[in-house]
DNA sequence: CCCTTCCGTAAGCAGTAACTTACGCTTTGT
DNA sequence: ACAAAGCGTAAGTTACTGCTTACGGAAGGG
């Protein structure tokens, strides 16, 4: 429950998640909604739900029986810092190729 | 070959791929170099830079008969794009959870 | 109370993905 | 021309993952 990247990264892989994270960020919805817009079974949604969850991708309120999932910014943010970290490093030497420049050779 | 985002999330969704990644992103290397630092065969290390670059993340230019690969932004930027989408959409979602004040329900 | 709705988990199965060893091609150096 | 270095690909194995059906429990409505 480490709020690990790597389960971030592995959760957002799969296409039907990848769909599920992206409904549910527009709009917060149940899993049955979720299974009614989506070509798998109810069990396939709560499923993936638990590992957006686990990834600390999405959050839970309950509401009667019904339990409404949401985006949870947590998770997204370690994402957008790693990311970012690779897209300055990739800009950087990327210029280096580019201009012939090399500045910092001291890097790993 | 048409720079799939999907494929971006699932190529860097492979701890050992994102690794490699990671390392190319700092500083070019050979694909034996790689092998060198990491746990695993050079043939693995070459197949894992095929998914690379099959999801445009990274460049080969060929020097003797070493082949260097470094990182490519226009794989990255497909992936920050849609992160940035992802989330946009979450803030502006958790802002309505916090302060309780719907705007616009005609998204879907 | 029953009955229904909504949900999570267990069990099982089929497809895929990551790794290894083995092989062949290309480029460089002597 | 030959040997060595550096890569990529093929083939095969193992482990995981995403899906389904089946079941059981918790929360509201008559």
């Amino acid at each position: 429950m480490t709020t690990d990247v790597a389960d971030a990264w592995t959760a957002l892989a799969d296409p039907t998640r990848r769909e599920i994270f992206a409904r549910v960020a527009r709009r917060p919805r149940s899993v049955t909604d979720l299974a009614g817009e989506l070509p798998v079974s109810r069990p396939a949604v709560s499923q993936h739900l638990r590992v957006l969850k686990d990834a600390a991708l999405v959050r839970v309120r309950a509401e009667g029986t019904r339990r409404i999932y949401s985006a949870d910014p947590a998770g997204l943010q370690v994402l957008r810092a790693e990311l970012e970290g690779f897209w300055s490093a990739t800009l950087a030497n990327f210029k280096e190729l580019v201009e012939g420049e090399p500045e910092d050779r001291s890097t790993t």
